[in-house]
DNA sequence: GCAAAAGTGTTTCGGATACACCCATGC
DNA sequence: GCATGGGTGTATCCGAAACACTTTTGC
């Protein structure tokens, strides 16, 4: 990064709202891919644009970044402004930067993958201005830019991450049933586990503690409600765990679903053919589910 | 990344190269952290600033993005133009984008990981213009800018590409013994492992064929020669496992290492503390090395 | 001969797998 | 009652770990 002569900014120049450089510069935007998980699916979510480019269509929220910001730091104020969510795990995850990828320009983004907890979800409702809502992560309407290209990617480095850290918890509320947690890991990694096998790994890894926590409402047999245990996870990755002033146990209910009828939209970006939905998916080992321990004890 | 108004580059203004927007706009560079391995240890390639700032200082070889390129093309253009070297591994990693990061201004950094095979080691001395010099990775000379930080996360970094990719061919030639493999596989993870069980692993996994490559010399007992099993391996890594025109087999020599005096340096950046130095290394299990097969078999 | 690295095999042990029964709740 | 999900236990088996001797080269 070096080559090129050293350029400072010519601010103000005649007219205000000029900015002059002697080499080209692209704008940079950072755009979220913000999973959710409802007790039973994965989620997305995405806002409806109100500007020009794609106007009414679906896209991750996002903005271009300032100039006295970090990247983080503009990608955590634009989920604030545009969802309301904030203090939700956040973490880069490709730079995408075909010079054609937006019809406005030379735009750069840098993609980001959040979680966010049930408890969070409906945060979302109280944003009187927000246009953003929840949609099943294999059930996606087509999407601005090239952000249906994102968001696949992003399915797959999420896949990723929770080999290497602790992430299912930052899906999760600070109180949970093993259940739950066996349910973030297979739709993430789309597949099936032993509920009895993956129990055991669970407490065997060390990686959660039983509390008293008593649910408020089971249709069926209430489940003891664990916690992560902090004591094995990484120290930067406790902010994400959970919330303070969260209830202690909701059952997913009333969630902000999204309304519209987006089938006019006619090519549907639906990633799982119809014909397979019935083939019984296999079952896998639970083997390896929690390397990432291996990376903290080192 | 959307909310802005649309921005056109009103390109030559008056004067030539003269470009003019409404939004301030960052430089956007890409910077690589270029991997090597010697037989031995972990390298790492830097090249001495010819520039203003840090003038004299190591740096990562890197340099700004234009517009018709991609951020990938421009790592492979700079890492072409400063370093002779091509074909090499080329991973995204992260962006650096602290305002302050650069004194020129306000530069965005894409930090890329790049992995270079002993073949290609020599290529840099045929580029007489070249200013690189192969580093022992734990040897570091002090760093511009706040390339020690991205270097030191790279390495984070590698370890985790190492379960999730089997990158640890793209740090190797073409044909290579058993030992060469589980040593990178060592240096990348600061441990040692069993010969024997790491042997076998490897073998059981399939992710290597032996050949009937004889090595060209050896000072003790010729090892058998194996190559990577494509037929396991990810698609898009093949084309960074070996050349086509290299010799079969070189035992690393005739280096060309930093033959510069950086003791001038007051702040040494070395990550090994002196007293550590003869501290046992732990022998670590095999176990989960080649995890990386779970993903491709999906 | 000797040092250094390469090749090979067996025993053992732990942990993952496969599998079945009972429990608590809402309806 | 009964459907649904939660909790617990065991026999088995595979694979990883631990471990030692021989072989081949350069010097």
């Amino acid at each position: 990064m070096n080559n090129q002569q050293p350029e400072q900014p010519k601010q103000p120049d005649t007219k205000p709202n000029r900015y002059v450089y002697r080499y080209p510069r692209p704008s940079v935007a950072s755009d979220c891919v913000i999973f959710g998980f409802d007790g039973s699916a994965l989620k997305l979510l995405l806002i409806e644009r109100g500007q020009k480019p794609f106007l009414g269509a679906w896209a991750l929220p996002g903005g271009f970044l300032r100039p006295d910001e970090t990247i983080e730091e503009c990608a955590a104020r634009e989920l604030r402004e545009e969802t309301n969510l904030r203090n939700v795990y956040l973490e880069q995850f490709k730079v995408y930067s075909d010079p054609d990828r937006d019809p406005r320009g030379w735009v750069l983004s840098m993609a980001f993958i959040a979680l966010v907890r049930p408890s969070d979800y409906n945060v979302i409702a109280g944003d009187d201005a927000s246009k953003a809502f929840w949609f099943k992560a294999d059930e996606l309407p087509p999407l601005a830019f090239d952000h249906h290209r994102i968001v696949c990617e992003a399915r797959e480095r999420l896949k990723e991450i929770l080999v290497l850290k602790p992430i299912a918890f930052s899906l999760l509320n600070k109180y949970f049933s093993l259940g739950e947690l066996q349910k973030v890991y297979e739709v993430i990694n789309d597949t099936t586990y032993d509920r009895r096998n993956f129990t055991r790994s669970v407490q065997e890894a060390g990686i959660v503690e039983a509390t008293d926590v008593k649910p408020q409402k089971a249709r069926n047999r209430p489940p003891r409600l664990y916690r992560a245990n902090h004591n094995l996870l990484a120290p930067d990755m406790e902010d994400f765990i959970y919330d303070s002033d969260i209830p202690p146990y909701d059952q997913y209910v009333e969630r902000v679903e999204a309304p519209r009828d987006w089938s006019l939209f006619n090519e549907s970006q639906k990633t799982e053919p119809e014909e397979l939905k019935d083939a019984p998916i296999k079952e896998s080992p639970t083997k390896g589910l929690f390397n990432f321990l291996g990376f903290f004890n080192k």
